[in-house]
DNA sequence: AAATAAATTTAGACAAACCTAAAAAATAAT
DNA sequence: ATTATTTTTTAGGTTTGTCTAAATTTATTT
């Protein structure tokens, strides 16, 4: 089953909800697809009569197994591109999002098993996100938003929440990145700011919005 | 301005048909395109109103100069992704077309310069055509088909004009590539057919229709 | 120069993905 | 348990790129 760019937009979409807030809406969607609910549910339909999505109407809607699959599949293409557009063609991590929204629809399976070998089946992209295997099955790692790590604590950054260009181009700025290695000096109740060394560099402050979307392993 | 692929694929067919037959007819383009000529008379009301081509009804149409920098960015883009998939992914040269078809699309003009300089600025693809440069500069090299060269001579694999999955896997088969130095034993005239002997392998026949295609330098 | 043939264009329709406005169903509040 | 609010869906319309069938212009024959 092929599918267009825009339907396949939508599965990722359908499965990024579904995997951050445990459920999907039209409503949800709609504006995570910057469009309108009406939209949604025509698209809905066409996603039902494909069987990539469980759907009733007014009841709610769900990815099914092969829907998952091909979410899954869309995943894959889109973070081993980050990966070779930051890893081999040198790209800065936040501006590698947007040109993976364009690569990833690209159709041919081989194309995908010959990038893969080549950036040497790497198991995370350039913002600590797991790269689903071939058979859609992904690395886990117990991580923890720095926020949560209290004073004189260490840890190393393994990904970023929220990915915006903003955010990304702000880490870079601290000379943050997946890999670096954070301590903790001191958190500030008032705001919940967090004070942080990274070896070699001058101790900085970070605002609880920030840090909340820093995670780290310890 | 920015065009949908389905535009930048009648950009670069107008180009090409321009460049092997010297004109472009409404037929001759809806053949290319696989498509009508009432679509074509559509597509190219809008090229005109985006200033891509010359074009009064029943009078014929071309590229204007701003189209051909179109059109030439487009094949520089088809002819990058060409050569990365053949010498960074090592695809077999016969199979990349298709998938740079779609690469070609992908619209961020740092991928193209960071591509560029991925492979070391290439000024030839993997089927031997001139790469345009960034200014959209194109390499020329003095070639003539196989077919015209004379028994004892000794030509080197320069490009292959028609490039049909079909022809490249045959001469594939042959061991045929760019680069590959061919001498030609002899010619039979009955049927334009030519014996060909490539250093350490038994000399072998090429029809004249492949050795038409086949563009060497002395 | 008229007749015929070929090439091109217009007219009107269709599917995909979107829209707005209105209706229907589900949920929450009184 | 009504009423009010929110969510979702339907109805009908738009744009892009395509189509077929018919009309128009140009080119070729006779």
């Amino acid at each position: 089953m092929t599918h267009t760019p825009t339907e396949e937009n939508y599965i990722k979409e359908i499965y990024h909800l579904q995997l951050v807030h445990g459920e999907v809406t039209t409503n949800s969607l709609a504006t995570a697809m910057k469009t309108r609910p009406a939209s949604v549910t025509d698209m809905l339909k066409k996603l039902r009569s494909k069987r990539v999505v469980h759907y009733q109407r007014y009841k709610g809607f769900s990815l099914t197994a092969s829907g998952t699959r091909t979410a899954l599949s869309i995943v894959r293409k889109h973070r081993l591109w980050e990966y070779f557009l930051v890893n081999k063609l040198g790209f800065d991590w936040h501006k590698v999002h947007e040109v993976a929204e364009e690569l990833e629809h690209v159709k041919c399976e081989e194309l995908v098993t010959r990038l893969d070998e080549y950036l040497g089946k790497p198991a995370f992209d350039p913002h600590g996100d797991p790269i689903p295997n071939h058979k859609g099955q992904l690395k886990k790692i117990r991580q923890e938003p720095i926020s949560s790590f209290l004073p004189k604590q260490t840890g190393m950054v393994q990904s970023v929440k929220n990915q915006s260009p903003e955010i990304l181009y702000l880490l870079l700025h601290f000379g943050i990145g997946i890999g670096s290695k954070l301590k903790v000096i001191r958190k500030f109740d008032f705001d919940g700011s967090i004070e942080i060394k990274i070896d070699k560099q001058p101790p900085f402050i970070l605002s609880y919005q920030v840090a909340q979307n820093i995670f780290c392993t310890k």
